[in-house]
DNA sequence: TTGACATAATACCAAAAGGTATCATATAAA
DNA sequence: TTTATATGATACCTTTTGGTATTATGTCAA
């Protein structure tokens, strides 16, 4: 059985919960609070916190402290990895577009 | 063409659990029959199908009947929507890689 | 036709996920 | 110091998930 990075394993799992992703569209445009966060959301404080800390765990966000508040920054290489596991089927999507084209163009030149 | 991410939430949940995510591999190297993927997983054929029963619905594989085998084959359209979702977010890694990078070349260039 | 084989369908179970409510703790402000 | 605020920590509940076992259906081959 394959090895994965276990961290690559709880990136995929944070990332399968939609308000998680959502969450991380917001953190692209500001870093924010606890609080700040579930203003944008139908849950309780409490069920934010959890997803953050969901987040946390497969490296996508950073949480650092500033008096009494919790910073929630975004961190975008967990997402870089997501990527790069992706990249292993890149050329297969490419070679399946490149066909495609190559069949759009012979039947416009079929056309002309 | 554009193509809107339609149901981006069946793939990220496909993708969330290694198991599947390995049969996609496997699936890019050959497709195969329910029957010889769960020669490589150590779980029941009815298990294996009901993953992917759940990578189909992430549009991930296509199913496709020859006599009584159902060969599965690796559909990678979705892994581009979920790329081009990761997009959203590149430039934010590539500004943190590159100020890495820059920081690295500084301190090359002070051991030299 | 009969029997073996590949898959489909269903019922069932334990554990994880996503949520709430409640109470405790730490910090800011009056 | 007292009080309000922001978060942390539990306990609990319901639904979903990942798995099994069992039975049914369709297809190939003798």
């Amino acid at each position: 059985m394959q090895t994965m990075p276990s961290d690559l394993q709880e990136t995929f799992r944070a990332l399968a919960d939609p308000s998680r992703r959502e969450m991380l569209t917001r953190l692209r445009d500001s870093e924010m609070t606890i609080g700040e966060m579930a203003g944008h959301f139908p849950m309780t404080r409490a069920a934010v916190k959890k997803h953050l800390t969901i987040l946390e765990q497969g490296n996508l966000i950073s949480v650092h402290a500033r008096g009494r508040e919790r910073i929630n920054r975004l961190e975008p290489l967990a997402l870089k990895e997501v990527s790069g596991w992706l990249d292993y089927f890149s050329n297969f999507w490419d070679d399946k577009l490149t066909r495609l084209q190559t069949a759009v163009e012979a039947a416009e030149g079929n056309s002309k």
